[in-house]
Formats: structure tokens, C-alpha cells, sequence
DNA sequence: AAATTATTTAATCAAATGATTAAAATCAGT
DNA sequence: ACTGATTTTAATCATTTGATTAAATAATTT
């Protein structure tokens, strides 16, 4: 049996996989309250039963592909903002651009994750595991410190600018089907509209900063 | 009973508009998929048979719901946006700050509409009248394009400024329990920083149509 | 007040849905 | 090939859920 659990999952071809895809794709694309399990047997081609079988229920499921999906991204989050080697500057580029690459691929998990956190905020934000973003650890938060010790600091409250980075690219994607609706853009006008956005948005950051 | 019907209307008190108010309640809170009829009618205090019995069945009462509240909310928009007294500049101001009041007065209505669109695209867009918005009527347009023509516009693909103000006003709202989680933001400090935004968007924006 | 109409209630239905079970099929080790 | 464990299947259960019904109550009209 060893053999063939290794095969499995090399191959990610394993049926507990199978079915962990299926309802990654059900789950992002309806949300947890319209989802049904049956929806993700088909989804996966196996049977009804084998989602009790190897998952415990319904919650149980919905609650490991959640986390995993969030802690791989928050993993990758950290790797760029705890990098001692760039720039403030440098680290907004990167995560500008990591990001959209990133929703240019899921575009669906930013309307998930936060309708999920607002139909339930205590209890999902617990398990995303935001402990691991301890402030006093991050690299860049000593980087912000030694800025504002250098006055180099704008007037803004940083807030805002974080605010404002995360709305300019992430928010596109919340709003893409009814963006496109009334553009009439296509998937890939809307795409490459995004590429653009990578130089673009550190650029209006940057000028935000200057002028307001 | 032509006595108390009026009567009812404006104490807003019908049973009608008490399934309304409490739908309304519970749908925006917790989405289409996630409520039960009972959860409206324990909302509403009132009898289950009840939503029935005035609204044919949920996905009526669903409806009819959103799109009162999106066809209010398109025509303030659509006040201002068609005011040929105001300026380009004047009517970002008064769309940003009648934007934003709407929001810190309900703030669910973006994650909500947003979500639905999200989970049925075609059937929900149809629904909310966008066919008023017809482009070439809009007093907005015809300034836009005087400002074409006399070559002031700037380089900026102008999609991209669009989604730039919707981004940084909406999306705030949508990440609100995130955002609040992860800085200790209490609600009233949350919707302080957003009255800031009234003034700062317009600010950034021109910023970045100048710096950009 | 009697008759008519509108509203409300409690009980119930049928379908959907998450979960379970027992039997069948498959697999690994001998 | 045989044995024991694991995996898969089909059938079924118990609840939930949207909807209906028939009777009761309240309001309105005559």
C-alpha cells in the first residue's frame, strides 16, 4: 500500500486529493452556504460517500482547503516582506506583483475569503493563522521604523496607503464580472488591464505620497 | 381597510414591509444561499407562511429586495453624475463623499451585491436596471469628451481611474472585519478613517493623473 | 349584524441535503 | 490463491428547508 500512496501523490491523483480540488473549485466559486456536498462528488466524479469517508463532514473539508489555501499565500506574503535584502520599495513592487499574478490565476478567492470572514469573522480569522505575522518580527517593519526615525515618513497615515495598495489590486478582481459586464471587456482585455496595473500601482503609490 | 393600509405605509409598519425590512436585514447580512426563510421570519418576529403568503417564495422576495435597493442607490448616482452645474472634478467630490456615507450607513451592500453578481453574473446583472446608464445621454460623458477634445486628458488609460476610485472607496468596506481584526480598529475609528477618504481620494486621484 | 374579504396561524408536505451503514470491490502482504 | 485490511458503492436515514393547506381570526363592506 505504501507504494501506491506515494504514487498517489506524486501524481496528486490520490481519491483524498480528488476530492480536496473538487471542492477547492466548488467551494471558491459558490461559497461555503451554496455548495453542496453532492455538488463536489460530481465536481470530483467519486461518490457522495467518500467525502464523509475521508473528511469528516462538510465543515471539516471546507475548513482544511480554506487554511491551506490562505497559510500557502500568507507564506508567500512573508518570504517577500521579511526579505532583508529590498527596499521598501522594492518589497511593494514584488507584492503588487506576486499578488496579481496570483489572482490573474484564483480570481475568485478575494470575493471568497471575505464573504467567508464576513459571514463568520470571529471564527475564520482565527483559523488563518495570522499569528505567524507577528509585527515585532517583520523585517519590514523595522525598515518602516528606521524611515520614520529618518523623517523621511510621509504626512499620510500609513494606514491609508495600505489601505489604498491592497483596494487597487485586489479590488478589480471582487468586481471583474460586473466590470467586464459594463465594459464589455474580455477575460483577457480584463487580464492584461491587470498586467498593467504592476508598474502602475506602485507608481500611484508613490506619487500619492508626494502630491496628497 | 383603505384606512389602514395607508396608515401602515407610513408608519412603515405593514406586514409587508416588515418582511421587507427584516429580509433585507438577513439577506445582506448572510447572503441569499446562507439564509433560511426561517431566519426572516424570526427576524421579522412574524409568521413563516407568511413570506409566502406576500411574496411568492424566497427567490421573489430575493429580487424584489435587491433590486429596490440597487435602483435607489443608481439613481443618486445617476443625480449626480447627469448635473450639468457641477464640474468633472466637483462630481468625483460628491460621488466619493455620497459613496462613502451610503457605505458607513450599510456597510454589507458591497460584499453582498458583489458576491451575488459573483455567484450568478448574467441573471443578477440583468436585474439591476444598468440599462438605465445608458452612456450616451450621461451629462458626464459629454464632459468627458469636451475634455478629450481639448486635449486635457491625461495619459491614463481612464478604466484605470474609474477602478481606482471605486477600489479605494468601496474596498475598505469589504475588508472591513479583516482589517479591523488585524489592527484593533473599533467600528467608530474604522468609519472615522473612512470620512478622511472623503477629501484624501479625490486628492490621491488627481495626484495620480498628474504624477502618473 | 351578517356577509365578504383579507390576514394570520399551526400543522404538514415534499424535496433537498448532510451523514451513515452494510455490503461489495480492491489492494497489500503472505 | 488466501487472508485481512482498506477503499468504494448503493441504499438509506434523519434533518432541514421551501412551500402549501385548511382552519381561525380580524378587518371591511353591505
Amino acid at each position: 500500500m505504501a507504494k501506491k500512496v506515494i504514487a498517489d501523490i506524486e501524481k496528486n491523483t490520490s481519491t483524498e486529493e480528488k476530492i480536496k480540488e473538487a471542492a477547492r473549485r466548488v467551494f471558491t466559486q459558490k461559497g461555503y452556504a451554496a455548495t453542496r456536498t453532492r455538488d463536489i462528488a460530481e465536481e470530483s466524479g467519486l461518490n457522495l460517500a467518500l467525502i464523509n469517508y475521508y473528511f469528516r463532514s462538510k465543515e471539516k473539508l471546507f475548513d482544511i482547503i480554506i487554511v491551506e489555501h490562505l497559510q500557502l499565500f500568507i507564506h508567500s506574503v512573508m518570504e517577500i516582506v521579511n526579505d532583508p535584502k529590498t527596499t521598501l520599495q522594492q518589497k511593494m513592487e514584488t507584492l503588487i506583483s506576486h499578488y496579481i499574478d496570483m489572482l490573474i490565476e484564483n480570481p475568485y478567492i478575494p470575493i471568497f475569503v471575505l464573504n467567508e470572514i464576513n459571514a463568520n469573522p470571529e471564527k475564520l480569522i482565527e483559523k488563518l493563522g495570522f499569528e505567524k505575522m507577528q509585527r515585532e518580527n517583520l523585517y519590514i517593519i523595522k525598515q518602516w521604523k528606521e524611515m520614520a526615525a529618518a523623517k523621511k515618513t510621509p504626512a499620510i497615515n500609513p494606514i491609508h496607503i495600505v489601505v489604498n495598495v491592497l483596494s487597487m489590486t485586489i479590488f478589480p478582481f471582487i468586481a471583474s464580472p460586473l466590470l467586464r459586464n459594463r465594459t464589455g471587456m474580455s477575460l483577457g482585455e480584463f487580464n492584461k488591464l491587470m498586467e498593467e496595473r504592476k508598474k502602475m500601482i506602485p507608481v500611484w503609490i508613490n506619487a500619492m505620497i508626494k502630491g496628497g
